[in-house]
DNA sequence: AAGTAGCACAACCGCCCGCTG
DNA sequence: GCAGCGGGCGGTTGTGCTACT
């Protein structure tokens, strides 16, 4: 047996509100307020509309204070800041911005943000649909906050999604002994696979850049190198095993993300298998500590934090 | 000018969770 | 403790507009 529906759908109506319908609803609530109850709200209010219904459009539309339009790129790195530490908890993050809806946030992220920020990636010529098994409720393992102000967003002509500067990007979080200088050039780093399987993870830190002796300038220049790699290879076609990416194994041998990239398929890992595997080398300093998925068409599977 | 594809965004759907009786 | 309900939320769909052919 299943639930009872909030309303009778076949009496009440949908799609777009009229004027009337906008203008009867603001005066109610401005009135009586919502009472805290929108089923029984619609009725009193003289409106034809479910109590859902009414709610969104208050909340979404009718609301004071609502802003509406173009993005600042400060809300961009907000909302960047926050999708990677916490996923698409759209209410949470559009209460860190004044003004804005989580569907407002959620449709910008959908339609404008995220092809920002793949635009730069060539097409894939291969089109089928590939599925990773992930579900958002089963990654429960956030890692450490990135301050939003220390993202940098990068023009669309680059490889690299995000330059961070934070010391939080560590890969081992639950270590609080990493020098914050040496993890001032943390570079997000991403590969597409020969399957059109993309990887994108923070870039670790050698060990010895606990030390603020100025190494973390040659991990930076590692980093650039890795995408400067990626670039050369993107042109030139893969490399001769078939394979994008082979510079970054070639740094982080041992690492789960290198054995992920070493992998002819990714689609070959499960949930599961990648848990093991990022918790197999959690204490390695080197390797990344966050992935995001994507399929061919690269439309974002799930970003992933150890 | 007509048809079509792509895009943006409002609105809906259905699941989950907490509250209440 | 449990079932039912409403609110909240994320995912998805529908629709109108614009650009392109």
């Amino acid at each position: 047996m299943g639930r009872a529906p909030c309303c009778d759908k076949a009496n009440v109506k949908r799609g777009p509100w009229s004027p009337e319908e906008d203008d009867k609803l603001k005066e109610y609530i401005h009135k009586n307020g919502t009472g805290g109850n929108w089923i029984s709200l619609p009725q009193k209010a003289g409106l034809k509309r479910c109590g859902k219904s009414c709610r969104l459009r208050w909340l979404n539309y009718l609301r004071p204070n609502i802003r509406h339009g173009e993005f600042s790129d400060d809300e961009d790195k907000i909302i960047c800041s926050l999708y990677a530490n916490i996923g698409s908890r759209w209410s949470i993050i559009a209460a860190q911005l004044p003004g804005r809806t989580d569907n407002d946030i959620k449709n910008y992220w959908n339609t404008k943000l995220k092809k920002k920020l793949m635009g730069l990636l060539p097409n894939s010529s291969s089109h089928h649909q590939r599925k990773l098994p992930f579900h958002h409720h089963q990654l429960t393992n956030y890692g450490p906050m990135i301050p939003s102000d220390q993202i940098t967003m990068i023009p669309s002509s680059s490889p690299t999604m995000f330059r961070s500067s934070s010391p939080s990007l560590s890969s081992s979080s639950n270590n609080n002994s990493f020098n914050a200088s040496a993890m001032q050039q943390q570079y997000y780093q991403q590969q597409v696979k020969e399957d059109g399987v993309l990887v994108f993870g923070t870039g670790g830190t050698e060990p010895s850049c606990s030390s603020s002796d100025g190494s973390s300038n040659n991990n930076n220049a590692e980093q650039l190198q890795i995408i400067s790699s990626f670039h050369d290879q993107q042109q030139q076609g893969p490399a001769a095993d078939g394979h994008y990416g082979t510079s970054f194994s070639n740094d982080q041998s041992g690492t789960w993300s290198d054995q992920i990239m070493k992998n002819n398929s990714l689609e070959e890992y499960g949930l599961e298998e990648i848990r093991q595997l990022m918790s197999a080398s959690s204490g390695n300093n080197n390797d990344t500590n966050s992935l995001l998925l994507f399929d061919d068409n690269r439309t974002e599977e799930r970003l992933m934090f150890y």
